[in-house]
DNA sequence: TTTGTACGTTCCATTTTGGAACTCTCTATG
DNA sequence: CATAGAGAGTTCCAAAATGGAACGTACAAA
Protein backbone atom coordinates (compact mmCIF):
# COMPACT_ATOMS: atom_id res chain seq x y z
CA UNK A 1 0.00 0.00 0.00
CA UNK A 2 1.33 3.36 -0.87
CA UNK A 3 0.54 6.41 0.79
CA UNK A 4 -0.81 8.07 -2.35
CA UNK A 5 -3.07 5.23 -3.12
CA UNK A 6 -4.48 5.26 0.92
CA UNK A 7 -7.74 7.49 -0.59
CA UNK A 8 -8.88 4.55 -2.46
CA UNK A 9 -8.27 1.68 0.43
CA UNK A 10 -11.94 0.11 1.42
CA UNK A 11 -10.27 0.73 4.95
CA UNK A 12 -11.81 3.42 6.64
CA UNK A 13 -9.16 3.26 8.56
CA UNK A 14 -6.82 4.21 5.20
CA UNK A 15 -9.27 6.67 4.24
CA UNK A 16 -9.47 8.59 7.20
CA UNK A 17 -5.54 8.68 7.55
CA UNK A 18 -5.43 9.45 4.12
CA UNK A 19 -6.89 13.39 4.92
CA UNK A 20 -5.66 13.49 8.66
CA UNK A 21 -3.10 10.93 9.02
CA UNK A 22 0.18 12.62 8.89
CA UNK A 23 2.54 14.45 10.90
CA UNK A 24 0.77 18.45 11.21
CA UNK A 25 -2.72 17.82 9.79
CA UNK A 26 -4.67 17.19 12.90
CA UNK A 27 -2.67 20.53 14.85
CA UNK A 28 -3.90 22.44 12.30
CA UNK A 29 -7.23 21.39 12.80
CA UNK A 30 -6.97 21.68 16.85
CA UNK A 31 -6.15 25.34 15.90
CA UNK A 32 -9.36 26.12 13.81
CA UNK A 33 -11.08 24.29 16.82
CA UNK A 34 -9.45 26.77 18.99
CA UNK A 35 -10.70 29.46 16.76
CA UNK A 36 -7.55 30.22 14.75
CA UNK A 37 -8.76 30.99 10.88
CA UNK A 38 -5.29 32.58 9.93
CA UNK A 39 -2.21 31.72 7.98
CA UNK A 40 0.17 34.03 9.59
CA UNK A 41 -1.43 33.13 13.71
CA UNK A 42 -1.09 29.01 12.71
CA UNK A 43 2.22 29.45 11.22
CA UNK A 44 3.51 31.16 14.39
CA UNK A 45 1.94 29.05 16.79
CA UNK A 46 2.41 25.83 15.43
CA UNK A 47 6.05 26.43 14.37
CA UNK A 48 4.99 24.97 11.37
CA UNK A 49 6.90 25.31 8.22
CA UNK A 50 5.04 27.90 5.64
CA UNK A 51 5.47 25.84 2.96
CA UNK A 52 4.08 22.63 4.98
CA UNK A 53 1.16 24.20 6.40
CA UNK A 54 0.34 25.97 2.93
CA UNK A 55 0.19 22.42 1.78
CA UNK A 56 -1.76 21.27 4.38
CA UNK A 57 -4.76 23.69 4.56
CA UNK A 58 -4.98 23.45 0.67
CA UNK A 59 -5.17 19.35 1.08
CA UNK A 60 -7.29 20.26 3.81
CA UNK A 61 -9.89 22.70 1.80
CA UNK A 62 -9.69 20.07 -0.75
CA UNK A 63 -10.59 17.26 1.39
CA UNK A 64 -13.60 19.38 2.42
CA UNK A 65 -12.55 19.65 5.55
CA UNK A 66 -11.80 23.64 5.79
CA UNK A 67 -13.26 26.13 3.70
CA UNK A 68 -11.56 29.31 2.17
CA UNK A 69 -13.07 32.84 2.73
CA UNK A 70 -12.30 35.64 1.81
CA UNK A 71 -12.61 37.96 5.38
CA UNK A 72 -11.63 41.35 3.13
CA UNK A 73 -10.76 42.80 -0.31
CA UNK A 74 -7.87 45.18 -1.09
CA UNK A 75 -6.20 43.56 0.09
CA UNK A 76 -7.67 39.96 -0.80
CA UNK A 77 -7.52 38.03 2.41
CA UNK A 78 -8.49 34.34 3.00
CA UNK A 79 -9.40 32.58 6.27
CA UNK A 80 -9.91 29.46 6.82
CA UNK A 81 -12.58 28.05 8.36
CA UNK A 82 -14.18 24.75 9.74
CA UNK A 83 -16.87 23.11 7.44
CA UNK A 84 -19.52 20.19 8.51
CA UNK A 85 -17.19 18.17 7.62
CA UNK A 86 -14.30 19.12 9.85
CA UNK A 87 -16.32 19.78 12.36
CA UNK A 88 -17.43 16.25 12.58
CA UNK A 89 -13.53 15.40 13.17
CA UNK A 90 -14.76 16.84 17.09
CA UNK A 91 -14.76 13.19 17.95
CA UNK A 92 -11.33 11.85 17.06
CA UNK A 93 -10.07 14.64 18.34
CA UNK A 94 -11.95 14.76 22.11
CA UNK A 95 -10.86 10.45 22.15
CA UNK A 96 -7.51 11.20 20.75
CA UNK A 97 -7.02 13.84 24.03
CA UNK A 98 -8.59 11.84 26.33
CA UNK A 99 -6.69 8.95 25.26
CA UNK A 100 -3.23 11.54 25.51
CA UNK A 101 -4.03 12.54 28.94
CA UNK A 102 -4.97 9.27 30.40
CA UNK A 103 -1.72 7.43 28.59
CA UNK A 104 0.98 10.16 27.51
CA UNK A 105 1.92 11.83 30.78
CA UNK A 106 3.50 15.30 30.69
CA UNK A 107 6.61 14.99 33.00
CA UNK A 108 4.02 13.58 35.68
CA UNK A 109 1.66 15.92 35.47
CA UNK A 110 -2.22 15.06 34.92
CA UNK A 111 -3.55 17.59 32.81
CA UNK A 112 -7.04 18.05 32.73
CA UNK A 113 -7.94 19.77 29.71
CA UNK A 114 -11.80 19.16 28.77
CA UNK A 115 -14.31 20.70 30.77
CA UNK A 116 -18.03 21.02 30.63
CA UNK A 117 -18.79 24.62 29.21
CA UNK A 118 -21.61 25.14 31.28
CA UNK A 119 -20.52 23.80 34.68
CA UNK A 120 -16.86 23.95 34.31
CA UNK A 121 -16.49 20.39 35.33
CA UNK A 122 -14.03 18.03 34.12
CA UNK A 123 -16.21 15.68 31.41
CA UNK A 124 -14.92 11.87 31.04
CA UNK A 125 -15.77 10.73 27.43
CA UNK A 126 -17.01 7.85 26.49
CA UNK A 127 -18.24 6.22 23.11
CA UNK A 128 -21.54 4.68 23.21
CA UNK A 129 -24.23 2.76 20.24
CA UNK A 130 -26.75 5.28 19.95
CA UNK A 131 -28.77 2.38 18.82
CA UNK A 132 -28.70 -0.05 22.00
CA UNK A 133 -27.03 2.72 24.46
CA UNK A 134 -24.17 0.44 24.98
CA UNK A 135 -20.50 1.32 25.24
CA UNK A 136 -18.64 0.40 22.81
CA UNK A 137 -15.75 -1.53 23.24
CA UNK A 138 -13.32 -3.53 21.36
CA UNK A 139 -15.27 -6.57 22.40
CA UNK A 140 -18.54 -5.21 22.31
CA UNK A 141 -17.89 -4.95 18.05
CA UNK A 142 -17.65 -6.58 15.04
CA UNK A 143 -14.58 -4.45 13.31
CA UNK A 144 -14.36 -5.48 10.06
CA UNK A 145 -12.57 -2.62 8.75
CA UNK A 146 -10.14 -4.48 7.22
CA UNK A 147 -8.68 -3.47 3.71
CA UNK B 1 7.55 23.37 17.66
CA UNK B 2 9.71 20.39 16.07
CA UNK B 3 8.05 16.86 15.51
CA UNK B 4 10.74 15.29 18.06
CA UNK B 5 9.51 17.86 21.03
CA UNK B 6 6.11 17.28 20.43
CA UNK B 7 5.92 14.79 23.68
CA UNK B 8 6.72 17.62 26.64
CA UNK B 9 4.30 19.62 24.88
CA UNK B 10 1.51 20.29 27.35
CA UNK B 11 -1.42 19.98 24.79
CA UNK B 12 -2.41 16.51 24.68
CA UNK B 13 -2.96 16.72 20.81
CA UNK B 14 0.12 17.29 20.92
CA UNK B 15 1.21 14.57 23.14
CA UNK B 16 -1.15 12.13 21.84
CA UNK B 17 0.08 12.85 18.17
CA UNK B 18 3.60 12.30 19.31
CA UNK B 19 2.70 8.44 19.94
CA UNK B 20 -0.11 7.54 17.14
CA UNK B 21 0.56 11.06 14.34
CA UNK B 22 2.29 9.84 11.75
CA UNK B 23 1.55 7.95 8.50
CA UNK B 24 1.83 4.77 9.71
CA UNK B 25 0.76 4.09 13.43
CA UNK B 26 -2.42 3.97 13.52
CA UNK B 27 -2.58 1.36 10.80
CA UNK B 28 -0.53 -0.47 12.31
CA UNK B 29 -2.78 -0.21 15.54
CA UNK B 30 -5.68 -1.06 13.81
CA UNK B 31 -3.86 -4.21 12.44
CA UNK B 32 -3.52 -5.34 16.34
CA UNK B 33 -6.80 -5.02 16.93
CA UNK B 34 -7.76 -7.13 14.32
CA UNK B 35 -5.11 -9.57 15.93
CA UNK B 36 -2.49 -9.55 13.14
CA UNK B 37 0.68 -9.44 15.90
CA UNK B 38 3.66 -11.21 13.30
CA UNK B 39 6.00 -8.52 12.02
CA UNK B 40 5.74 -10.68 8.50
CA UNK B 41 2.44 -10.43 8.44
CA UNK B 42 2.14 -6.82 9.00
CA UNK B 43 4.60 -6.08 6.80
CA UNK B 44 2.79 -8.05 4.40
CA UNK B 45 -0.88 -6.78 4.66
CA UNK B 46 0.48 -3.21 5.31
CA UNK B 47 2.56 -2.76 2.59
CA UNK B 48 4.83 -0.83 4.53
CA UNK B 49 8.74 -1.16 4.68
CA UNK B 50 10.32 -3.34 6.63
CA UNK B 51 12.21 -0.99 8.32
CA UNK B 52 9.92 1.54 8.67
CA UNK B 53 7.72 -1.13 10.25
CA UNK B 54 10.52 -2.02 12.85
CA UNK B 55 11.16 1.22 13.61
CA UNK B 56 7.29 2.20 14.51
CA UNK B 57 7.00 -1.00 16.47
CA UNK B 58 10.19 -0.22 18.49
CA UNK B 59 8.45 3.61 19.09
CA UNK B 60 5.34 1.92 20.16
CA UNK B 61 6.74 -0.89 22.47
CA UNK B 62 8.55 2.28 24.22
CA UNK B 63 5.51 4.01 24.35
CA UNK B 64 4.09 1.41 26.05
CA UNK B 65 1.43 0.99 23.29
CA UNK B 66 2.41 -2.39 22.23
CA UNK B 67 4.58 -5.72 24.03
CA UNK B 68 6.99 -7.62 22.36
CA UNK B 69 6.47 -10.97 23.99
CA UNK B 70 8.20 -14.11 22.77
CA UNK B 71 5.91 -17.06 21.23
CA UNK B 72 8.37 -19.55 20.94
CA UNK B 73 12.49 -20.22 21.53
CA UNK B 74 14.32 -21.58 19.43
CA UNK B 75 14.39 -19.88 17.62
CA UNK B 76 13.08 -17.31 19.81
CA UNK B 77 10.66 -15.43 17.62
CA UNK B 78 8.51 -12.03 19.33
CA UNK B 79 4.69 -11.07 18.32
CA UNK B 80 3.41 -7.60 19.12
CA UNK B 81 0.20 -7.08 21.63
CA UNK B 82 -1.83 -4.51 22.40
CA UNK B 83 -1.48 -3.29 25.91
CA UNK B 84 -4.03 -1.72 27.89
CA UNK B 85 -2.59 1.68 26.54
CA UNK B 86 -2.41 0.64 23.45
CA UNK B 87 -6.48 -0.79 23.71
CA UNK B 88 -7.50 2.48 24.82
CA UNK B 89 -7.01 3.65 21.68
CA UNK B 90 -9.81 1.97 20.37
CA UNK B 91 -12.06 4.27 21.06
CA UNK B 92 -10.09 6.80 18.22
CA UNK B 93 -9.87 4.15 15.80
CA UNK B 94 -13.51 4.02 16.22
CA UNK B 95 -14.01 7.87 15.51
CA UNK B 96 -12.23 8.30 13.19
CA UNK B 97 -13.54 5.00 11.26
CA UNK B 98 -16.97 6.60 11.66
CA UNK B 99 -15.88 9.92 10.47
CA UNK B 100 -14.29 8.33 7.15
CA UNK B 101 -17.34 6.27 6.73
CA UNK B 102 -19.33 9.47 6.67
CA UNK B 103 -16.99 11.74 5.29
CA UNK B 104 -14.05 10.11 3.06
CA UNK B 105 -16.65 7.83 0.76
CA UNK B 106 -15.18 5.06 -1.18
CA UNK B 107 -16.16 6.15 -4.81
CA UNK B 108 -19.47 6.59 -3.93
CA UNK B 109 -20.19 3.51 -1.78
CA UNK B 110 -20.99 3.42 1.47
CA UNK B 111 -19.07 1.24 3.86
CA UNK B 112 -20.35 0.18 6.97
CA UNK B 113 -18.12 -1.42 9.00
CA UNK B 114 -18.90 -1.16 12.60
CA UNK B 115 -21.06 -3.64 13.62
CA UNK B 116 -22.79 -5.40 17.15
CA UNK B 117 -20.99 -8.31 17.39
CA UNK B 118 -24.20 -9.57 19.54
CA UNK B 119 -26.70 -8.30 17.04
CA UNK B 120 -24.63 -7.42 13.51
CA UNK B 121 -26.34 -4.54 14.08
CA UNK B 122 -24.66 -1.27 12.64
CA UNK B 123 -23.38 0.58 15.25
CA UNK B 124 -23.45 4.03 15.41
CA UNK B 125 -21.01 6.20 17.71
CA UNK B 126 -22.00 8.76 20.25
CA UNK B 127 -19.82 10.68 22.62
CA UNK B 128 -21.08 11.32 25.66
CA UNK B 129 -19.62 12.86 28.83
CA UNK B 130 -19.99 9.68 31.80
CA UNK B 131 -20.65 12.54 34.24
CA UNK B 132 -23.52 14.31 32.79
CA UNK B 133 -24.56 11.95 29.88
CA UNK B 134 -24.72 14.32 27.69
CA UNK B 135 -23.42 14.25 23.96
CA UNK B 136 -19.80 15.57 23.97
CA UNK B 137 -19.91 18.76 20.94
CA UNK B 138 -17.85 21.05 20.76
CA UNK B 139 -20.11 23.81 21.39
CA UNK B 140 -20.76 22.23 24.56
CA UNK B 141 -17.43 21.65 25.39
CA UNK B 142 -14.71 24.41 26.37
CA UNK B 143 -11.49 22.81 25.34
CA UNK B 144 -8.68 24.03 26.52
CA UNK B 145 -6.06 22.07 24.66
CA UNK B 146 -3.91 24.95 23.69
CA UNK B 147 -0.35 24.52 24.17
C1' DT C 1 9.50 56.91 0.85
C1' DT C 2 9.86 53.66 4.20
C1' DT C 3 7.83 50.37 7.25
C1' DG C 4 4.53 46.97 8.33
C1' DT C 5 1.07 43.21 7.61
C1' DA C 6 -0.78 39.05 5.54
C1' DC C 7 -0.09 35.14 2.68
C1' DG C 8 2.31 32.73 0.29
C1' DT C 9 6.57 30.73 -2.85
C1' DT C 10 11.46 29.48 -3.70
C1' DC C 11 15.76 27.45 -2.61
C1' DC C 12 18.69 24.28 -0.30
C1' DA C 13 20.13 21.14 3.45
C1' DT C 14 18.50 17.53 6.45
C1' DT C 15 15.24 13.65 7.51
C1' DT C 16 12.15 10.20 6.37
C1' DT C 17 10.44 6.93 3.28
C1' DG C 18 10.36 3.35 -0.43
C1' DG C 19 12.41 -0.70 -2.58
C1' DA C 20 15.27 -4.29 -2.83
C1' DA C 21 18.83 -7.21 -1.19
C1' DC C 22 21.19 -9.21 2.67
C1' DT C 23 21.82 -11.37 7.50
C1' DC C 24 21.05 -14.51 11.13
C1' DT C 25 18.94 -18.40 13.45
C1' DC C 26 16.79 -22.04 13.39
C1' DT C 27 13.55 -26.18 11.14
C1' DA C 28 12.32 -29.32 7.60
C1' DT C 29 13.39 -32.11 3.52
C1' DG C 30 15.96 -35.19 0.54
C1' DC D 1 25.18 -33.53 4.68
C1' DA D 2 23.37 -29.87 1.47
C1' DT D 3 19.74 -27.13 0.49
C1' DA D 4 15.56 -24.67 1.01
C1' DG D 5 12.39 -22.03 3.73
C1' DA D 6 10.37 -19.24 7.61
C1' DG D 7 10.59 -15.23 10.62
C1' DA D 8 12.40 -10.98 12.06
C1' DG D 9 14.97 -7.85 11.25
C1' DT D 10 19.22 -4.69 9.08
C1' DT D 11 21.75 -2.38 5.35
C1' DC D 12 22.17 0.43 1.30
C1' DC D 13 20.73 3.78 -1.93
C1' DA D 14 17.38 6.66 -4.42
C1' DA D 15 13.19 9.42 -3.94
C1' DA D 16 10.10 12.20 -1.30
C1' DA D 17 8.95 15.11 2.62
C1' DT D 18 10.36 18.48 5.97
C1' DG D 19 12.92 22.40 8.25
C1' DG D 20 14.90 27.04 7.91
C1' DA D 21 15.52 31.11 5.97
C1' DA D 22 14.96 34.43 2.39
C1' DC D 23 12.15 36.41 -1.20
C1' DG D 24 7.72 38.14 -3.65
C1' DT D 25 3.39 40.53 -3.86
C1' DA D 26 -0.22 43.59 -2.75
C1' DC D 27 -1.72 46.87 -0.21
C1' DA D 28 -2.05 50.35 4.20
C1' DA D 29 -0.21 53.65 7.30
C1' DA D 30 3.19 57.03 8.81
Amino acid sequence: MKWNDLHKNACPVARGLSVVGDRWTMLVIRECFLGIRRFEKMQERLGITRHVLADRLRILETAGVLRREAYQQRPLRHEYRLTERGKALYPVLVTLIDWANAHVPLEGEASVSLLSRETGDPIAPVLIDRNSGQEITHRTVNASFAE
